[in-house]
RNA sequence: GCUCCGAUCGUCUAGUUGGCCCAGGACGUAAGAUUUUCAUUCUUAAAAUCGCGGGUUCGAAUCCCGCUCGGAGUACCA
């Protein structure tokens, strides 16, 4: 009879939420709504000393935006809550005493300077100073201090931390659904620090605690805390829920696109690209680290991207929707070494999943930019176009986002794309002058001011009036004059089908153009 | 230093029970096609002696051992 799947992501209000967080949610996710479990958000903040405000919403915000929902948490409550653990503080120390009572634990009474000490003390002698089974008869703790010497410091409020007793030598096998079993021996492993003199948990003991009291099947977390995992085995043990101990699944880091090491936040403004979901201010500094969708990220591209670093269908499809992933993300087929993280591939991503948008979905993202370039769109327009007033029709601007989209991969180029299909060009390239605008240029763009002029508005009729009769008609250099009238209404020679382009401007703003460039560029070379 | 984890094209990876792999796909790169231009698109190519060295086997990227390199952890941080 299995039991319902329930998972959590328990991060720490320490600052923005990297985007190594955002994958292990994601992987959370993806497995939890595949098995019809819960996605619980526990919010991890035992350190009062690194809280910083505002983290624990951005979390909340980032992992909305990309449609990772969640069940039970801290912003929407649940059956097994709090679950934010500053409001669990009152639940943790009965089951510190618990540990302390059963022989799992014990006082320590040691001065954080004189950890400090000790460990100079070691370093000096090229050796690493571990508070465990061989060291803490020579601590200060209620081990290694009389009973009634333990009693009186307790009794007259000396600070005292609860730390973890290690039993000696024993093997401690952490089964682990993407690596099997990892085993250490307890000798290696150091006392840790469960309840803190400040009267919280350290992470260790909340974690175990919450993840047993909020019945976690699956601890899907990032590889850092491999090493620490035989701790928490043990922690069930001792607590005795091992029994109901969840199953765990350490994911491979997120590594350096470029060189080696973790991937962190000064990597990602180095190399130009977002390693948060969102844009962050740091509250403190005022420092400003920018996001995926602030950069014109889809939330889909960044959660496609995401899904496959790390874990791979086992087939060569690598376009998915969130309903894809969850219907194939499989444990087993999630990688175990780090992945580096690829701008290129990301930016691939995000072009494929802005094709996918709607003409109108498009538009919607270009409006703020034709706003801010002076530019009107009206929605019901009577007119496609008016460039003498700079207004234009809602239907024309999606007419231009479906007729050039596919050159775009984020948002923010559609003005530097689409602009002449909104304003004449002031300028015009030299280099293409140079290359297209040769003698007797002026004469032929007059040609094409008379054809436009006379011959029906039709695509059909100024093909034939224009390429057939008047170019091929007359042995005339085809590119030579074709480009030249790009370079007349566009100002460089770029664009879509050129004939395409006069019909959608129009007849009118075709020849204000051709005319203006005739006087500005002139009968040169 | 110690402990643990890892190791296939530049990058993400396929390869899960050894032969169908002189290693497949994608990104990127290059060339070509298409186009009056640019971009898109399409086709093709280059690109991994499967980290190195030993074994086991008729046969190993796949199994075993050693080495090397990389990463993580080693806090009253998570």
């Amino acid at each position: 009879m299995d039991q319902q799947v329930r998972v959590r992501f328990a991060p720490s209000p320490t600052g923005p939420l990297h985007i190594g967080g955002v994958r292990t949610a994601l992987y959370n996710y993806l497995f939890a709504r595949q098995n019809g479990g819960a996605m619980i958000l526990r919010i991890e903040d035992t350190d009062q000393t690194r809280f910083v405000p505002g983290a624990e919403q951005y979390i909340i915000e980032a992992l909305d935006w990309l449609g990772i929902k969640f069940d039970e948490g801290v912003h929407i409550g649940g059956p097994y809550g709090p679950y934010r653990q500053s409001d669990r503080k009152a639940m943790y120390k009965q089951y510190a005493d618990q540990l302390l009572r059963d022989g799992w634990a014990y006082y320590a009474f040691d001065r954080p300077e004189a950890l400090d000490d000790k460990r100079k003390e070691y370093e000096a002698q090229k050796k690493t100073f571990q508070y465990d089974c061989n060291t803490r008869e020579t601590m200060e703790n209620s081990l290694s201090l009389p009973a009634e010497e333990v009693q009186r410091r307790l009794e007259s409020g000396e600070p005292y931390v609860v730390r973890f007793k290690f039993p000696a030598d024993l093997d401690i096998t952490v089964h682990d659904l993407i690596r099997g079993e990892v085993t250490m021996n307890s000798n290696l492993l150091d006392d840790k620090v469960l309840f803190k003199s400040d009267g919280m948990p350290t992470y260790h003991l909340a974690n175990i605690v919450d993840d047993h009291s909020m019945l976690i099947t699956h601890v899907i977390r990032g590889e850092e805390w491999l090493p620490s995992a035989p701790l928490h085995v043990m922690l069930y043990r001792a607590f005795g829920w091992e029994e109901t101990m969840p199953r765990f699944a350490h994911l491979p880091l997120l590594l350096k696109p470029e060189g080696n090491g973790k991937l962190s936040k000064r990597d990602g403004d180095r190399l130009g690209f977002p390693v948060f979901p969102l844009d962050w201010h740091d509250p403190k500094s005022g420092e400003l680290s920018s996001g995926y969708r602030e950069r014109g990220y889809r939330p889909e591209a960044v959660v496609n991207m995401l899904a496959l670093l790390g874990w791979n269908p086992g087939t060569e499809q690598e376009l998915f929707t969130m309903e894809e992933l969850i219907a194939q993300f499989s444990i087993e087929h999630i990688s175990k070494s780090g992945a580096k993280f690829n701008v290129e591939k990301a930016k691939w991503f995000n072009h494929e999943y802005m094709q996918q948008l709607s003409d109108a979905e498009t538009a919607d993202l270009f409006l703020p930019q034709l706003k801010e370039h002076g530019i009107t769109v009206e929605e019901n327009a009577a007119e496609e176009h008016d460039y003498q007033h700079s207004t234009f029709s809602r239907q024309f601007v999606e007419k231009v986002c479906g007729m050039m989209k596919e050159r775009i991969t984020f948002p923010s180029e559609l003005w530097e794309t689409c602009c002449y299909f909104f304003e004449a060009p002031t300028e015009y390239d030299p280099a293409a002058i140079k290359k297209r605008w040769k003698e007797g240029m002026p004469t032929h763009m007059g040609k094409v001011i008379e054809i436009l002029n006379t011959v029906p508005f039709e695509y059909e009729a100024i093909h034939k009036a224009l390429l057939d009769d008047y170019i091929v008609g007359n042995g005339l250099n085809m590119g030579q004059v074709m480009n030249s009238l790009r370079l007349a209404v566009v100002g460089k020679t770029v664009g879509p089908d050129m004939l395409t382009l006069v019909m959608t401007i129009g007849k009118e703003e075709t020849i204000r153009r051709v005319q203006r460039a005739v006087e500005k560029i002139g009968d040169v070379n």
